[in-house]
RNA sequence: GGCCCGGUAGUUCAGUUGGUUAGAACGCUAGCCUGUCACGCUAGAGGUCGUGAGUUCGAGCCUCAUCCGGGUCGCCA
């Protein structure tokens, strides 16, 4: 076994993908990335983080640096020192395709095993495989370039709110766990047996103290903590762009963040975003899109046809209507006249699988073709058509039912026919601030009103006054920002009036003792008065996901975990000694088996 | 917890109606090659067909269970 070479004597002068000056003596280190052995003339090329450069070996090279050469494998770590030189044959599919490193001194400073997968930029590696060598797969350039990326976001969100007053303020990891809302993560202590921290879910309730506090404006970069399901979009921690502001309203908050996408879009993508960003309430969102996160790049937007339907003799609709129900339709243009049965009946039982009872269609490519046919009257279809401003190729999917379930329903039918038509420009770029959020969401389990947002969460001034009587109609100062269908960002203003405060405790059914046990540091802080203020939470990750056209968290996440929350590398969550259970005063339950 | 998809050399995949010795490409190993650039040529090694049961004369293929991964619904104040 020889012992690998060290690097005495050389200090790196260049990153790989800025070698550029011929003539010039230069010092490289990375990882050997290919290697072409013609067998007179060796070829090495060397990739680290910035790019690649070939190294070129031949007979004039030192028969020592040569047998060397010839000896390197894919993946070796090596500097390399040498003279930059034009290639003899160019390339001129890279960027430093004109020249190559003509190397004196060479040494390979770790060896490396065969990699369970190559490292190569385009890679149809199963993904858990990549998951459990992450550490090679980060080698991958793209991966290094998301991961570059989501650095130059949170670098361009520090200096933009830097320069905007804002203090960047740390606030704790381990705190009260607050039951509402997403599950926590608890952490037990020794000094506290039977008692637990919580991982923060978002940090919301320091900020709101550090307003009370008089700091005025705070960020900060913050991990958040839900023990919940995961999603493509969804990991069990992740980062917020956290941001508080006194003395400000909602336009005001929105206004500062609209600055801040529009100049993350400009300096990491060159995409120029035009301020303001559009608003449309929450009520519009889910009557035209079906959705709180619309993808506005395309059309098909619900239609309400409960009018046009009402003396329509079908069953279907007749009951809809006659339970306080509605009859909705989306128009799904671009050919989709022509899908065939089968492929509406896909669309069909999506639409269960969501809720709906069925769909009811016309399909129109030549003749209108009615699902519902033997129930209309002479000029029934035509109206409906009219209604929906239906032409020759259109597609008209219908859903009667509770109209929750009719928004909801074909809010996802128009996305995944706006997939499946390739009608989404993928360069484009829809910003959609969604206001008026709800107040309150009705819990069917437990038939209660809770809290949509954060109990804190400030109502709309013309909203108070049907706190008790009326909760459905309750609007709160609280709004998301959306970019294509995801929601990026959400925030609120916050109740600062002690009185109002008690009232919406009230009126979401908590006793003085409940509030004082959850809340009450809080609650108290109140009593020795606040700036009006508000904030948001942008999501980072997601942020970065969209800006690097990625399809999961994962692909902009150096080390994420996998949908059962576990990590495949280091595999934790992981059991733990019984001493070091007892210490904390725990036992685990054996786990029943059915 | 529900539904859907996937698991065959190191990797990506193929594998006919259930039938002889489970194939290909890339990678890997050895050899050759003085201008390659997805280098080329020759030879070779490499398989618990995710795991366990069952049906069968015979299972990669059929059945059941189970594990792992992905998507999604529920869930995510």
């Amino acid at each position: 076994m020889i012992m690998a070479d060290n690097m005495k004597g050389l200090k790196r002068t260049h990153y790989c993908g800025d070698v550029s000056e011929i003539g010039q003596e230069v010092v490289v280190g990375g990882f050997v990335d290919r290697i072409r052995n013609k067998g007179g003339v060796i070829f090495i090329v060397l990739r680290d983080r910035t790019g690649v450069v070939q190294l070129a070996f031949n007979d004039n090279s030192a028969p020592e640096i040569f047998e060397k050469a010839a000896s390197c494998k894919s993946e070796y770590v090596i500097m390399a020192k040498g003279k930059v030189i034009e290639r003899e044959s160019k390339n001129d599919k890279l960027k430093n395709g004109h020249i190559e490193i003509f190397v004196n001194d060479l040494r390979i400073l770790s060896k490396a095993q065969t990699t369970p997968f190559e490292i190569t930029n385009e890679t149809k590696v199963n993904e858990e495989l990549r998951l459990k060598y992450r550490y090679l797969d980060l080698r991958r350039a793209p991966l290094q370039q998301n991961i570059i990326t989501r650095h130059k976001i949170a670098k361009i969100a520090r200096e933009y709110f830097y320069e905007n007053g804002f203090l960047e303020i740390e606030t704790p990891m381990m705190m009260k766990s607050t039951p509402e809302g997403a599950r926590d993560y608890l952490i037990p202590s020794r000094v506290h047996q039977g008692k637990f921290y919580a991982l923060p879910q978002s940090p919301q309730i320091y900020k709101q103290l550090l307003m009370i506090a008089g700091y005025d404006r705070y960020i900060q970069l913050a991990r958040c903590f839900r023990d919940e399901d995961l999603r493509a979009d969804r990991q069990p921690e992740f980062t917020q762009i956290d941001l508080e502001m006194s003395f400000v309203d909602a336009e005001d908050i929105q206004e500062c963040v609209e600055g801040f996408i529009q100049r993350v879009f400009k300096e990491v993508m060159g995409v120029d975003v035009s301020l303001p960003i559009p608003r449309i309430t929450f009520a519009d969102s889910m009557n035209r899109f079906g959705s709180d996160k619309p993808d506005t790049r395309f059309g098909f937007e619900i239609q309400d046809i409960t009018d046009t339907v009402r003396n329509i003799d079908f069953a279907v609709f007749k009951n809809a209507i006659e339970n306080g129900g509605s009859v909705r339709a989306i128009n799904v243009k671009n050919g989709a006249g022509t899908y065939t049965r089968k492929e509406i009946d896909k669309l069909v039982e999506h639409a269960k699988g969501i809720g709906a009872k069925s769909l009811a269609y016309i399909r129109w490519a030549g003749e209108p073709n009615c699902s519902f046919k033997k129930f209309l009257k002479d000029g029934d279809l035509e109206k409906i058509c009219s209604a929906v401003d239906a032409q020759e190729g259109d597609l008209i999917l219908i859903c009667a039912d509770k109209t929750k379930i009719v928004l909801s329903t074909l809010g996802a039918i128009r996305l995944i026919c706006g997939k499946r038509l390739d009608v989404i420009d993928e360069n484009k770029y829809n910003f959609l601030w969604i206001t008026e959020m709800p107040f309150f969401e009705y819990d069917e389990e437990n038939n209660t009103w809770v809290a949509a947002h954060h109990p804190f969460t400030m109502p709309m001034e013309e909203c108070i006054e049907y706190l008790d009587t009326d909760p459905a109609n309750v609007r709160a100062k609280a709004w998301d920002l959306v970019l294509n269908g995801t929601e990026l960002s959400s925030g609120s203003m916050r109740i600062t009036d002690f009185e109002l405060q008690q009232k919406m405790f009230e009126a979401l059914g908590m006793t003085d003792e409940e509030i004082q046990a959850k809340f009450g540091f809080l609650v108290d802080a109140y009593r020795y008065a606040a700036p009006p203020h508000g904030g948001m939470g942008i999501g980072l990750d997601r942020l970065a996901m969209i800006m690097c056209k990625a399809d999961s968290l994962r692909d902009v996440t150096a080390f994420p975990k996998v949908q059962n929350a576990s990590e495949l590398m280091s595999e934790c969550p992981s059991t733990v000694d019984k001493s070091s259970l007892d210490v904390l005063g725990i036992s685990v339950m054996e786990k029943e088996s059915e």
